[in-house]
DNA sequence: CTTCATGCAAAAAATTTGCATTTTG
DNA sequence: CAAAATGCAAATTTTTTGCATGAAG
């Protein structure tokens, strides 16, 4: 586990306060938006502007220190930075939940990259759907 | 081929003429954003608001008219509604491109939707990178 | 003709910017 | 200290809304 502030100094980016604040709520929650990002935030630092909040989630995300996650209807995510995974996001409650999996058919999409002679960045897989949780509460 | 007049009636909505012209643009280039689809559409109807774009995506994107496509970075893209596909986005000039593969490793999503008890809805697909055209453009 | 859709202008929400002040390394 | 970051308020941009008018089925 990489301690934040290292995370920064590697990209680059001074260690301020409110930057390791950020990353801590989205560390803790996993995803959040800019409103939540903020909401949490101000509990405990209420003078934390949003200005400050969207100043940062901008360079943390250029620096690769974030990555956005878009979300189909509804605003962008943003998590820490990690290797390709694959996000189960719930329609019912908007929970985002990630999966490592070993992508067997990481051949056919490596194919398709080489035939189309795409040099590829960024593997992006979202799963759209009622995570189980949801489906109990429906159900009862 | 599905004409669009068809296409709203099924899903309830009249075929107005504002409505089958944003489905042209947007069936013509395949992946259009709202600022993209109004600049088109007012070549040759000026006097269709910008208002008017909004409410019908929004109501469109409901019925399964069309389907968003959330972009990093970006203002998300519409698309015609399709069965699924996968994108290859590119991170230069922001081209979109469709592929439809028979995704063999299909076996590994599919299991983890059934071992997660996930009510999967929809999958997206998408991969970032720069595309054949914009590196042949940066090598010359 | 009845229901739904449009267009306008106004309101609301989201994001960005400039700059004086403060903090970090 | 010098460079970078913050916070505030203002400006801009984006999106939504209400309502009178017009069009579709």
């Amino acid at each position: 586990m990489m301690n934040y502030i290292s995370m920064l100094k590697e990209h680059g980016l001074k260690a301020t306060f409110q930057r390791m604040h950020i990353l801590e709520v989205i560390g803790e929650y996993g995803h959040k938006d800019i409103d939540e990002i903020y909401a949490e935030v101000i509990k405990v630092h209420p003078s934390l502007s949003l200005a400050t909040i969207y100043k940062n989630i901008i360079i943390m995300s250029q620096s690769g220190v974030l990555s956005e996650v878009p979300v189909i209807g509804k605003k962008s995510k943003y998590e820490i930075s990690k290797q390709d995974h694959i996000h189960l996001i719930c329609t019912h409650c908007g929970s985002i939940e990630d999966k490592n999996i070993f992508i067997e058919n990481k051949n056919s999409l490596d194919q398709l990259v080489i035939s189309e002679h795409f040099n590829l960045e960024k593997k992006e897989i979202n799963l759209y759907g009622v995570c189980s949780h949801c489906q109990n509460i429906k159900a009862s």
